[in-house]
RNA sequence: GCCCCCGUAGCUCAGUGGAUAGAGCAGCGGUUUCCUAAACCGUUGGCCGCACGUUCGAUUCGUGCCGGGGGCGCCA
């Protein structure tokens, strides 16, 4: 039971005191007997205490008395409480609540004993999800904007987990079709020193791998487009080995941290009939209809023609969508109880129409679910670094990873950066990514100073270990009883306010709320360090100076405090980890700072 | 013409049917020998795009409009 249910029952059992003592009128009882949907919300300001709820303005219609009055009686039948310490009413009917110092450290209690899983409901307790992302064309690298794709699908994957889901995590893989033959036959070109065929793909990468394919599979180069594309883009997906043009989506998306567990081929579906299969029934269903040479999947709504979409082309090729289609009522058909497709906004008049089909096959189409994500926009220096296809000046996440990676010298850097950047907004706001704050190793850089404070925690703990202090994770009453310091209660509050961020952030499929609470977490632990040094946590040097200073500090005390430290890297760890981002155990110093460090001991 | 997203502080963005709408950055003022820091504290700054409606109460929900971005049957 967490905190903030803790207090509710407070609440219902106070309330249904009431009840019976006849206190709430005579439909109290019956008001009652239906669960109240209150809220139990810590207030914007602290002066209006540690919790606050507007049970008493709910309860009015149904009791039929003024918030105010209900709130009253509230308040006197909260005195007996032993989680509640004090309550008073405000505004037009709220009312304050301030807890027992008590309820804090039971609340720390449960942190340490569930640990890194604080929070979570059982596992296995969710549905089963099919969660597709990335799914970018395998015909070239990956730009930053499937890195957001990739960061927040991944991201979202996490969540889920985290609350008792069973995810599959897809790729679909793009080789069948226009797209694969022209890419074929623009690497083909190069490999015969030829000009690239119009609207064919250009870029080093192209070459690149036509040299490659000379090298180790001449064969392949020599054999029909179907077959050379598939080829190709086996190699897109593993990557030259060293290449820096041609690192491989896999390897992209593993430095990143993402991972799929299956990757779905388009050209698989044709090969077995699928999409043939899935047309068929909707023919016979009434749902295709052939005009202009060609056969389309009929608009739902009646003389929408111009709606209509083609699945056959005139040349008899099909299109994409009866691949969806096909792809879809197999994701169906495996037994998922929900499909997540994550796309770029670009693509939201897909959505509507793979639900249509789906509904057309006669199949659950309130399964499908899509999560769009707005533009990505990277900055150096200020400007704008145009990001199109089409002016040829294209930004790949290995160009940005690199560039990050080198410039603070460790490798990972830039996941960090790309991933905490890309989750910090909510999917439907565009992303702003600024190459330079990125590489910065100061705390004005957000990820730095998230990390940072993490590895505080830790530095702490290390510490005390080297201090030859212990650091037991069960408290004795009389050690709990001296964490009473409000800015330690007041963080140890906003951990208890961690598992409903998790449920609300997984229920809406929004890491961006991760990203905010663990900001604030890191701001508030950060604020609390710096404005502490009066009160250290440890003994210092210039206390352990003073002979028998063991006599006179106070273990208890620490004992708490690092119990406490303990609890806040707990839930720390966790959110970094739903993040994506890495949880340093110590930062390094950047080398002007180190050998300033190294000058000032010698 | 239709569809989707956005419009909140100078900038980038959170947020919510309820109390005096928040954060970071930027600006201004102050503090800081010790558990690794360029931090920390305070503060200036808002017709929450506009109008109407629902509601005891709307920045939040609904409708319309204005502005910005994206997408609209033989590309994927």
């Amino acid at each position: 039971m967490s905190l903030n249910d803790r207090v509710r029952a407070s609440i219902t059992a106070a309330l249904a005191q009431l009840a019976n003592a006849g206190d709430l009128g005579e439909q109290g009882k019956s008001a009652l007997a239906e669960d109240v949907a209150f809220s139990v919300e810590r207030p914007k300001r602290p002066e209006h205490g540690d919790l606050a709820t507007n049970v008493a303005m709910v309860l009015t219609k149904r009791v039929g008395k003024p918030p105010r009055a209900i709130a009253e009686a509230l308040v006197k039948a909260l005195a007996s409480s032993d989680v509640v310490k004090s309550a008073e009413i405000a505004g037009p009917g709220f009312v304050n609540l301030r807890l027992h110092a008590d309820a804090f450290h039971h609340e720390l209690r449960d942190i340490l004993r569930a640990g890194t899983w604080y929070g979570r409901p059982p596992s296995g307790s969710g549905e089963r999800i099919n969660l597709e992302f990335v799914s970018a064309n395998p015909t070239g690298p990956m730009l930053v904007a499937h890195g957001r794709g990739a960061i927040f699908g991944d991201s979202v994957g996490r969540l889920l987990e985290a609350t008792g889901h069973r995810v599959a995590r897809e790729y679909y893989v793009n080789d069948f079709g226009n797209q694969v033959r022209l890419f074929a036959a623009s690497v083909l070109a190069s490999s015969q020193g030829k000009p690239v065929p119009e609207d064919g793909y250009k870029g080093a990468y192209i070459d690149e791998l036509a040299r490659w394919l000379t090298k180790v599979d001449p064969a392949s180069l020599a054999s029909d487009e179907a077959t050379l594309g598939r080829t190709c883009v086996t190699w897109m997906l593993r990557g030259i080995p060293g290449s820096k043009d041609l690192p491989g989506i896999k390897r992209t998306l593993a430095d990143l941290r993402v991972e799929h567990d299956v990757w779905y081929s388009e050209e698989s579906l044709h090969r077995w009939g699928a999409v043939g299969v899935a047309l068929r029934q909707l023919d016979d269903s009434g749902f295709l209809v052939r005009k202009e040479g060609a056969v389309f999947f009929k608009a739902k709504d009646e003389g929408a023609d111009d709606k209509d979409r083609v699945v056959q082309k005139s040349d008899g090729l099909y299109t994409y969508f009866a691949s969806d289609i096909a792809y879809h009522a197999d994701k169906v058909a495996r037994g998922y109880d929900r499909l997540i497709n994550v796309l770029g906004a670009d693509h939201h008049g897909y959505v509507a129409r793979v639900r249509n089909a789906l509904e057309a096959l006669g199949l659950p189409s309130e399964r499908f679910e899509a999560l769009l994500f707005q533009l990505v926009f990277i900055y150096r220096d200020g400007e704008v670094v145009k990001s199109s296809k089409r002016a040829g000046n294209i930004i790949t996440v290995e160009e940005v990873t690199q560039e990050i990676d080198e410039a603070s010298g460790r490798k990972g850097a830039g996941a960090d950066a790309l991933r905490f950047f890309f989750l910090s907004r909510g999917a439907n706001s565009n992303v702003e990514f600024d190459i330079e704050l990125a590489k910065k190793k100061s705390l004005d850089n957000p990820v730095f100073y998230v990390q940072y404070g993490y590895a505080r925690l830790c530095s702490i703990a290390k510490k005390a270990t080297e201090l030859g202090i212990a650091r037991p994770t069960t408290l004795s009453a009389r050690e709990w009883a001296t964490l009473v310091d409000a800015d330690e209660l007041a963080i140890a509050a906003r951990l208890a306010e961690f598992p409903e961020t998790l449920r609300e952030a997984a229920a809406n499929r929004e890491p961006h709320r991760i990203v905010f609470f663990i900001q604030e977490l890191a701001r508030e632990f950060q604020s609390y360090f710096t404005r502490k040094k009066t009160d250290p946590i440890l003994p210092q040097a210039s206390v352990r100076a003073v002979a028998g200073w063991e006599k006179t500090w106070d273990f208890d005390k620490t004992a708490a405090r690092l119990a406490w430290i303990e609890a806040i890297r707990c839930v720390y760890a966790q959110g970094l980890d739903l993040l994506g981002v890495s949880a340093p155990e110590r930062m390094d110093l950047p080398a002007a700072i180190a050998a300033e460090d190294d000058g000032a001991l010698a």
